[in-house]
RNA sequence: GGGGUCGUGGUGUAGCCUGGUGAACACGUCGGCCUGUCAAGCCGAAGAUCGCCAGUUCAAAUCUGGUCGACCCCGCCA
């Protein structure tokens, strides 16, 4: 071993010990007669000290430089009263070298690695092994490490198996694209790589495993986000033999226990469960956040002589009128509210109507319009949320339309406002989804809201030849500040209903036995009813740890345009490799 | 596929609107001084043809077009 200790843990108790300390040198500052340097790892920081009486010792730390790797040999002594560090744990020692081992020389590091960096995030990302020394992002690393093992701690204990699907599979043309990896065996062939093991984990059933989990990596080849990458990772798992109940409430214990143990946040179980109907109503989004305050209402029953056209016609035509009310939006210029405007019409409004609220009552935008009564119900309505100083914005047209657009409104401005309480944790389920939803594009019409073996309600089955639409899913998201962190569903397990779905959106028998035939014939020899979920582990490890970005929980991520700064992958790729997989590239110009 | 913001020594920014000065500032780096610092201090020095290409102009970091890259959003993400 070339160390005694590690560089956090060295304190008074230990002064007059011999030790032996490695690791990078983060600061060094020299007073010509005595030298001190910061010396860093994992664990921490330890200030250790040159005397020049050691003169040779003296001598050979001319070469030193930040972030060069060095070991020391050396006594711990108490630092004279009036120098020592409080702000630093181990700031009541120092350790008096008496022999140094350089390991390694650094060259100037292209960002100092300190907690605070100014960097750009292009930067950090080509140097991403120094981007990652930095302390906070080891705290990141490391807590998406104790939530890896808090899951697997929890999910052991509740008699789950470890299970590795497979990476290299068939492709399934649903959903999102797929990463292919051409078969050198099999010219012209591909496999995929998964978008999620949910069909390997239903045949796991079939299998007879019971009970099934695994940290996947799942890969998409679609655009990117602040809160998405091509390759990310699940708390993938399935059960049989179970009742929504029974997966729902494992997986919120299961949540609580990550909290727990990562932040020592205690969450409390078990969850509000929110219908899908009432999220859209309310919160305008599948997704919401409870830990804003500010709801949207439904006006349309007050609406219809409320003395504004533009009401009263959206009423007639059965649409819908609704109400949000943000605090502190009455300070919004002209010029803002044109801003929020067009946004709203990009959502696909056709306007946004407002007005303000004020010690004066209602004032501005679309107010004049109104008539007393109207005022009155709307009083009544909004009740404790209508504040002076609040703005509101109105949103008439068809319910989907009016919740995408309050919605968007409701989160973006909560968080321009500071209306979000981010010391607090907001998690709900979200229940009770539709199994379909309306695609004008496909000829079919329809798509599943989740996935094609979502079981539906067992009440609305007769639905499904009637009014598909209203067909209700036994599928349930886990919603954590406003983020979708989990989502599962009862599966069907009955080879009948799986067929009459799949010819429900488009997909025929033939087409069925080509994409999915393994799974229906698996599901011939005796399978389990069964249901499961799936967590955005990413994410989930991103509200663990405050960060805006998935990117900053990803030890190397990748760009918006999907490459890794730091290897340069995607690259070219040698003749011979292609000519091995039977593939040629076809440039731009020759398409 | 679309919209927006950005690209200037090693790092982060100013300058750009209103073209013309030795391209400024901070940190870092290098050299010197200094025996108790904590992002040490003081003195001195080096380091950028302003992402790339083209155009306008007597003259471009600055104006125009294109291109590459980063970030945010829409579409997309069963």
């Amino acid at each position: 071993m070339k160390r005694t200790h590690t560089c956090g843990e060295l304190g008074k108790n230990n002064a007059g010990q011999q030790v032996e300390l490695a690791g990078w040198v983060h600061h060094i500052r020299n007073f010509g007669g005595v030298l001190f340097i910061v010396l860093r790892d994992r664990y921490g920081k330890t200030q250790i000290t040159f005397r020049p009486e050691n003169d040779e010792l003296f001598q050979q730390t001319n070469t030193l430089h930040n972030q060069d790797v060095i070991g020391i040999t050396g006594t711990v002594v108490m630092r004279p009263a009036d120098a020592r560090n409080p702000e630093m744990k181990t700031g009541d020692i120092e350790i008096v070298v008496e022999k140094m081992e350089i390991f390694s020389h650094s060259e100037v590091p292209p960002f100092p690695i300190e907690n605070e960096i100014t960097a750009t995030e292009e930067t950090r990302l080509r140097y991403r092994y120094l981007d990652l020394r930095r302390p906070p992002m080891q705290r990141n690393i490391y807590i998406r490490h104790r939530a890896m093992q808090a899951t697997r701690e929890f999910l052991n204990g509740e008699k789950f198996w470890e299970i590795e699907p497979p990476y290299l599979v068939r492709n399934t043309p649903e959903g999102a694209r797929d990463f292919l990896v051409p078969s050198r065996n099999f010219k012209g062939r591909f496999f995929a790589l998964p978008q999620s093991p949910q069909i390997y984990k239903q045949t796991f059933m079939v299998a007879g495993f019971d009970r099934y989990y695994y940290l996947v990596k799942c890969f998409r080849d679609e655009d990117l986000r602040a809160d998405r990458q091509p390759e990310f990772t699940q708390i993938d798992l399935e059960m049989s033999f179970v009742e929504p109940n029974d997966v729902m409430s494992l997986a919120e214990r299961l949540t609580a226990h990550i909290f727990l143990q990562t932040k020592g946040y205690v969450l409390n179980t078990p969850l509000l469960r929110m219908p899908y109907d009432e999220a859209m109503l309310v919160y305008g989004s599948d997704k919401p956040d409870l830990r804003i305050p500010q709801k949207i209402y439904d006006i349309s029953d007050i609406s219809k002589n409320c003395g504004f056209g533009v009401f009263e016609k959206t009423i007639a035509n059965s649409g819908v009128v609704r109400v949000l009310a943000m605090l502190g939006g009455a300070e919004f210029s002209r010029r803002k509210i044109d801003e929020l405007t067009k946004l709203a019409q990009e959502w696909g409004a056709k306007g946004l109507a407002t007005a303000k609220y004020t010690e004066n009552g209602f004032e501005s935008g679309i107010s004049k319009f109104f008539t007393d009564s109207f005022k009155e119900s709307l009083r009544d309505k909004l009740g404790d949320e209508l504040v002076p100083g609040s703005m509101l914005f109105f949103g008439a047209d068809t319910s989907e339309i009016v919740a995408k657009v309050l919605g968007r409104m409701r989160t973006m401005l909560a968080d321009e406002l500071g209306l979000v309480d981010k010391s607090s944790h907001s998690a709900l389920w979200i229940v009770n989804f539709p199994l379909f939803e309306k695609n004008e594009d496909l000829p079919a019409g329809i798509t599943p809201a989740h996935h094609p073996f979502t079981a539906p309600f067992e009440n609305d089955i007769p639905m499904l030849d009637t009014t598909p639409l209203s067909v209700r899913a036994n599928a349930y998201d886990l919603v954590l500040d406003g983020y979708e962190v989990a989502g599962g569903s009862i599966r069907i397990h009955n080879p009948e209903l799986q067929r009459k779905i799949f010819q429900l959106i488009g997909i025929g028998p033939k087409d069925a036995e080509n994409k999915f035939g393994f799974l229906l014939e698996a599901f011939k020899y005796g399978v389990p009813p069964h249901g499961g979920i799936a967590f955005g582990f990413d994410r989930l490890v991103m509200i663990l740890t405050d960060s805006d970005s998935i990117r900053d929980v990803i030890a190397y991520p990748k760009t918006t345009a999907a490459q890794s700064l730091m290897d340069g992958a995607p690259s070219v790729v040698d003749k011979v490799q292609l000519e091995e997989l039977g593939l040629k590239i076809i440039k731009k110009d020759e398409r």
